[in-house]
DNA sequence: TGCGCTTAAAGTCAAAATGACACTAAGATA
DNA sequence: TATCTTAGTGTCATTTTGACTTTAAGCGCA
């Protein structure tokens, strides 16, 4: 009963989708939290935009599984990478045959902003602002804005943010990253206390030149394993 | 490349596993996290315990699942079920072929004492305090101590801890839940203070009779949909 | 050279939340 | 009636949080 293997022919198949998060400027140069998506190119949703994702290979963990999709879509690598849930909704996919049941095991990963500007795009890859989707395939809207749930609820206390910069950053840059991801604008100065107070950063002793202001410290992620939870 | 379905014959088998929490007195009455476990009767890992669970239907919900096993297993509804994560390492089941690949998605759910209390029991479903497990079958060990995290911590912020409760409960039956689930003891009066502020329980206007000191309020849980987050 | 602009970085203050603890209320028991 | 026990209320100091002020240190420009 337990574990036990079943007939194939009744099985669902197991696919493993990605969102991936990146930060990018919008038209005003403001940060935006972003994400690839893939056009599809058959029925069901032919033409609509969709998660990049695929069958889970036998040979491959299922974080294995979403670091090559990322990959394939992307060319990237992750910053960080953490499953989100399992969808497996009989109505996932309307009107389509029980045969063809696709439970979905979603992972929800963080890449650099700089490296995600040099990304793959293509007529059936592009980036789109995640507040601002089309309509997409399957229950990927759902999936997005879960995700997105996600990434703003463990922002609040686990050493994510870091995910989307490079190896030093100044704490405006780090703040910058939460004002975006959040929505909202924070105070400088009681950011500065929270980031100091949880220790999620040290200073590097350089310090960013070239501003037209005061030259700010330049910081770094403190030393904690970052990947998936589990 | 997104959704598709993929040769059956490589394809990695789908279960559902169920974490299933209540609480119960131990030999001085004090309440104890507890769960059911199921004896194997099949390799590998025959003759030991683990998690109730079985392969998806193709017809169900992995949620539906979840509760059918629940039932199977133990004659009870859940009080609360949520999905806590699919396990889907390669090495989950050490010397097993490729080809009996099992990925699981577990679900965690909690069922009241009293009826917990009725519960089916048999020589090979038996009861255990969460924190005196033997050794499990497959990562069933680690699945636990994983879900009994996500127990601790959503209780801190989630409406779930009257779950165990029946319909109306004392503020000190309340926090023997949460004392009995957290590990350790709560300050009476500040307890109280929380409970109210959150808006989590409304009195009944009723009073518990029968005690040998000042009857106190019953309460009921305010009314919030719960189960499953998504 | 020095003035104004901008952001860095440190500091202030009141309100809210938290933890420890004291005190009164109201039943049962003897 | 006195005592025991838990219910329920209240107090106080500490910590946390949000809003805001002040000083530091660069740059650009007159």
């Amino acid at each position: 009963m337990t574990e036990s293997t079943q007939s194939a022919l009744v099985a669902p198949n197991l696919a493993v989708s990605t969102v991936i998060f990146t930060l990018r400027p919008d038209a005003e140069g403001k940060l935006k939290v972003t994400l690839p998506l893939v056009r599809r190119i058959r029925a069901p949703f032919d033409g609509q935009w969709a998660l990049p994702g695929g069958p889970l290979n036998i040979t491959e963990d299922l974080s294995q599984a979403a670091s090559r999709n990322l990959l394939e879509t992307t060319g990237l690598e992750p910053r960080y990478l953490e499953q989100l849930y399992a969808f497996g909704s009989l109505d996932r996919s309307p009107g389509s045959n029980l045969a063809d049941r696709v439970v979905s095991v979603v992972y929800w990963a963080l890449v650099g902003s700089d490296e995600a500007a040099a990304a793959i795009e293509s007529e059936n890859i592009r980036w789109f602002e995640a507040d601002q989707l089309p309509q997409l395939a399957f229950d990927h809207n759902q999936i997005v804005d879960y995700a997105l749930g996600r990434l703003r609820n463990k922002l609040a206390y686990a050493r994510i943010a870091h995910s989307f910069l490079a190896e030093t950053f100044t704490l405006a840059q780090l703040r910058e990253v939460y004002e975006a991801v959040l929505g909202r604008e924070l105070d400088p100065g009681n950011f500065r206390r929270m980031v100091e107070g949880d220790g999620i950063v040290e200073p590097t002793g350089e310090r960013l030149a070239g501003t037209r202001h005061r030259p700010p410290q330049l910081y770094r992620a403190t030393n904690t394993a970052t990947g998936e939870t589990k």
